[in-house]
DNA sequence: TTTGCAAATGATAATCCTTCGCAAAAACGC
DNA sequence: GCGTTTTTGCGAAGGATTATCATTTGCAAA
């Protein structure tokens, strides 16, 4: 679930959050399908606008929200500035910043995940999510 | 550098910072170590008044971006919500919070930090800073 | 000490990002 | 197709933070 692979697959991962069909969803679902980053609201509105110029900002948003509560992507907060998106895939993984560039690496390390369930163990807590984010420079090579 | 235990080191914070030493800065620092938590600019401001209030917002948060930029304090974005700030003390740690009661525990793991810089460098970067934040839900005792 | 200048302040306007309110339009079940 | 419920688009409102700018303050040199 959460992975839409191509544009058929938009329909169905609407019915099953609960939401209508509509012309705006489907195009928003197109364009974070398609984007290689982790576009923001802004971002996506300009492509959408693209596609359909009677899209608003705010339907961007809703769609942005309602998407995230069915778990078919996931918002992020790097540093400042606005919320950022990306499609949820299979595989959970967490971010490198490269602090000079804006670029964002994506990771995973299952020895991290374990490490941290194990402290909330220990703090009597159980993790239902959580962020890592790690903001570096570039090593040169030497 | 970045503790200071008593009034007295507040005015050292300041001139190691390379910023004047005045009265604004003096009762904001003074709030932020007294802080148990971790208060945001609105918090610290109705504090700060209480103490002198001719102290305006606008100062809180240009003092809070001056220390932060010093590494006096640190500003964490924990969920949404506004900027949440903490005086920077000896040891570095992380967050665990609590998604019901919205309270925060701090914490701290060596092999965490190991990892990610191991990860770090097998991508071409040395990290700067990082942000790990766990969110979760306190067990039951059975 | 005064004095001069750069830095900091207070008050408020402006900005950025996000959400709200509402009338009109579009989707779904029958 | 019809009626009901959701969504939409628009603009206004909201919250958090920063910018502006005239005035005050800190600090150091005279």
């Amino acid at each position: 679930m959460g992975i839409a692979a191509n544009p058929a697959d938009y329909e169905d991962l609407l019915r099953d959050a609960g939401l209508r069909i509509t012309k705006p969803r489907r195009i928003i679902l197109e364009i974070l399908n398609r984007a290689q980053g982790h576009p923001d609201a802004a971002a996506i509105f300009e492509q959408a606008a693209a596609m359909d110029s009677r899209i608003s900002l705010a339907t961007v948003y809703r769609t942005m929200k309602a998407l995230e509560e069915s778990g078919a992507i996931q918002r992020h907060a790097f540093g400042h500035g606005p919320a950022r998106f990306e499609q949820a895939r299979a595989a959970h993984h967490d971010h490198l910043i490269d602090i000079d560039t804006g670029e964002v690496i994506e990771f995973a390390s299952d020895r991290i995940e374990a490490i941290q369930a194990e402290i909330a163990a220990r703090l009597g807590y159980e993790i239902v999510h959580h962020r890592l984010e790690l903001y570096g420079r570039r090593v040169k090579a030497e």
